[in-house]
Order: structure tokens, then C-alpha cells, then sequence
DNA sequence: CGGTGGATTCTGGTATACCACAAAAAATGG
DNA sequence: CCATTTTTTGTGGTATACCAGAATCCACCG
């Protein structure tokens, strides 16, 4: 037993804008906000009664939203959850694709070979091409393998910004990841891009990641039918 | 005369918390930030009496100012204009590059011809690869050519984010920009990017307008001292 | 019966008062 | 005289009250 009094932090020293904020982004994020019955509008008194708040904070934490296009306040009337668009979805995509290209690129100039493994044995069970077995897994680490490319890029600013596109796609993308044939697909590419990667070779690093991405974006545009 | 009654839009229909935010961000902006003796700090109460408003409107404006990086918010302590580190700003660029490049590439792709062509009339006087005579004058002119090639993307949102970036070199850059060879090497890849577009080669014009950028990040690495 | 106009209500916008914490200043003890 | 504690003061954080515009509802009139 340690002789040093454990300082439980009290209160967690963040305040209530500051919590606030944080519970509204993930409650949002985690909604399906293309659900055609899906409850857009919030109230700001509902809203800080629910929370135990005054308005005050509220409406921080809700400019905060505006301000990273999670929300649309619209004086006199109302504040609305914001539904992308499907060409809003594309361009998001885009921009990921530049991103993420570029961290590929600086990967394969600064990134440690240890650091680089550390993309294959994010693989374990489906490192030949196989099908795998679990679709909410491979989503998962789906997401893990692009933010690690992210990451290996050692640019924060890059991980930063890929990580804020990334909140407005994440609904849309684990619903299309699951579609037969783009996982088998996705487990090649990624494949490729390691090797890319592995032999540090930055122009085709950036290509197939960009290529990848924009894959995505070709294909929610054909086909994905619930945005407008 | 006109028969038409002209309503002056009577109290602009923005609120408070808007104008504010556009007051302070422009003044923000075109501060030096990193002069010595540059006042960092807020006072929400006098910044308040000065624009004559509460202190509620002005401090969504000015959380909406710390989402986007330009001031820090710090509990109890008080509210600073962030000052970007060096190695801040090159990540700046190289997301810039990033954006650009992906934007060159888009350019190639989808642009029309008249639109490329608006590129090479933007520099008149110098075209030929001339020193420029006003250094003001080509800086803006430099800054309006980058702008123009990630209008020309065609993608809305490469276009904000570019902006948004900007906010934060801005200062950094118009003062990099007037050193003396920088501006004739310059010229001389503009030109380039603006052949490589033409001749619609995506590889070419993204490489060439991210290596430019990427050129500044360098310089900036190792000539910029008043950055920490 | 339908449309119009006004009162009502509901929403976000703003002002103000008070609170909690932290830094600075003053008081106190060695 | 210096170190330490206490008090003061000043800052941002929060709660609350009130304001203004928009939407709605409903009575009234054609």
C-alpha cells in the first residue's frame, strides 16, 4: 500500500463547457443521424435541464460544434445536427486522402522500421488475404490501420486534422466497409501499402493511399443512397 | 433616383457573437504576434466595454477563436493569443502542401481551360521571370496564385481548410516571402506549376506544388529565428 | 369555409450578478 | 530581513433574468 495519499482528482479540473462539449460530440457522433426518423433538432433549455447545467456553458460547447460543422445555429430558430451531403462526404474524403497520402510519404522518410512493423502485425488473422471472419473487427482495425499510417507520418497537425474529418465520415464508413467484396479488396491494399512502405518508397506509398481513399469516395458516390 | 425604396438591411442581420468574432479575428490576424513586445493577453471585462457588448457574445467569439488555434483559453488564468512554434508553423505547411497538391491534381483533371489560363494572367509584369519590382505587390499576388490553384481543385473543403491554415502563416509568410533570391526561384516554379497544369499532368503539378511548398517549410526551418 | 391579422409562445441572443479559483499583495512570525 | 501564511483582488466560469425575432395558434372577418 502506497504511503502517499492517492489524490482521486476531485472533480476532474475540466469545466462543465468543457464536459459538456465533450458528451454532446460523442452523443452525436455515435447517433445515426441519416436515420430518416432521426431527431435533429436540440433545445438548449431541454438540453441544460437534461445535463444539469445552465445555458451558459451549453451554448459553448455549442459554438464549439458549429465551429467544427457538427452543428448549425440558426439565430431565432433553432440548432440543428448537421447532415452531410453526399458531395460534402466525397470532399471530406478527398482531404483525407490528401492527408493521409502525405503522412504515407513522411512515413517512409522518418518512420522507424520497428514502428512500420507495427502496421503488419495489425493484421494477425487476415495477413494472407483472407476474408475475415469478424466485420465489426476488421472495422475496427480498419480504422486503427489508417490512423497508425497517420501517425507514422510524425506530423500531429496531420493526425490532428485527419482525426476531425474523421468524425464527420465515421458513421458513414463503417456502414460501407462491411460490403462483401470492398473488405477482401481493403485487406490487398493494405497489404500493398505496407510493402510500399516497407521499402520506403514514398511515391507509391502516397499513390496507393490516396488511391484507396478516393476508392471510397468513388464508390459511396455511385452508391451510396441515403445521403442527398 | 431610384422609385424603389432602399432599405439599408437595417442592423445587418448578425449577431453580436458573429460580428465579434470577425472583429477579433481580423485584428488578430493583422498583428504582429511575435513582436517582443506584442500583448498576448485578453481582458474579457475591458475587451467588453471596448466593444461595447457583454461579456456573454464575446466569449463565444472567443471560443470559437480557441477551436480554431488563434487564442488559448486557460481557466482561471486568462485568455492569450497563441503564439505558433517553429515546428508548428512547418506542419502548418506541410498540411498546406498536402491540400495544394491534391488540389493541383484535382486541377488537372477538371478544370477548364479558361480557368488554367486565369493562372498565368495573374502575373502580368513579370512573367518572363523577372524580378519583381514591388515586393508588396507580388506577395499578394503570390498568395492570390495559391489560392487560385485550390479554387481550381474544384473541392470546396480543401479550399476552407487551405484558408484556415493560412490564417495562421499568414504573417509569417508575407515576411519570408520579400527575401531576395526566394522570390525569383518563386516566379520560376510558379511558372512550372502553371505549365505542368496545362499540359494536365496531375503526377507533375501536384509533385511541383507540393516540393515548392515544402521548399518554404524548409527555409522556414532554417532561416526563421524569431519563432522558438 | 378560408384567409388574414394579431396575440401568444417558443427559441436563441444578450446582459448582469455572483461564484470559485488563482495570483498577487500584505501581514505575520522566525 | 526573509520566509511563510493570510488576505485581497482580479480572472474566467456559471447561473439567471430578460430581450427580440420567428413561428404558431386562434379569433375574426369576408
Amino acid at each position: 500500500m502506497s504511503s502517499q495519499l492517492t489524490i482521486p482528482t476531485l472533480q476532474a479540473n475540466v469545466s462543465l463547457k468543457e464536459k459538456t462539449y465533450e458528451i454532446l460530440k460523442d452523443a452525436i457522433c455515435k447517433m445515426n443521424i441519416y436515420a430518416p426518423d432521426a431527431q435533429l433538432r436540440l433545445d438548449e433549455r431541454q438540453l441544460s435541464e437534461q445535463l444539469g447545467i445552465s445555458r451558459t456553458p451549453l451554448r459553448e460547447a455549442l459554438v464549439r460544434l458549429e465551429q467544427e460543422g457538427l452543428v448549425n445555429i440558426i439565430p431565432r430558430r433553432g440548432i440543428f445536427i448537421v447532415r452531410k451531403t453526399k458531395q460534402e462526404v466525397v470532399e471530406l474524403i478527398i482531404v483525407w486522402a490528401a492527408l493521409e497520402g502525405m503522412a504515407a510519404r513522411l512515413a517512409t522518410q522518418h518512420a522507424s522500421d520497428e514502428d512500420i512493423a507495427s502496421l503488419r502485425s495489425m493484421f494477425p488473422s487476415f495477413s494472407a488475404g483472407d476474408q475475415p471472419a469478424n466485420i465489426d473487427e476488421y472495422s475496427e482495425r480498419n480504422i486503427e490501420f489508417h490512423q497508425t499510417i497517420l501517425k507514422l507520418g510524425g506530423c500531429n497537425l496531420l493526425v490532428e486534422m485527419a482525426d476531425q474529418l474523421f468524425l464527420h465520415v465515421r458513421s458513414i464508413r463503417t456502414q460501407t466497409i462491411g460490403e462483401a467484396d470492398r473488405a477482401t479488396r481493403s485487406v490487398k491494399d493494405h497489404r500493398q501499402i505496407i510493402e510500399a512502405i516497407e521499402a520506403r518508397d514514398p511515391e507509391l506509398a502516397e499513390r496507393l493511399v490516396r488511391e484507396h481513399a478516393l476508392d471510397l469516395a468513388k464508390h459511396i458516390d455511385k452508391n451510396v443512397t441515403y445521403l442527398d
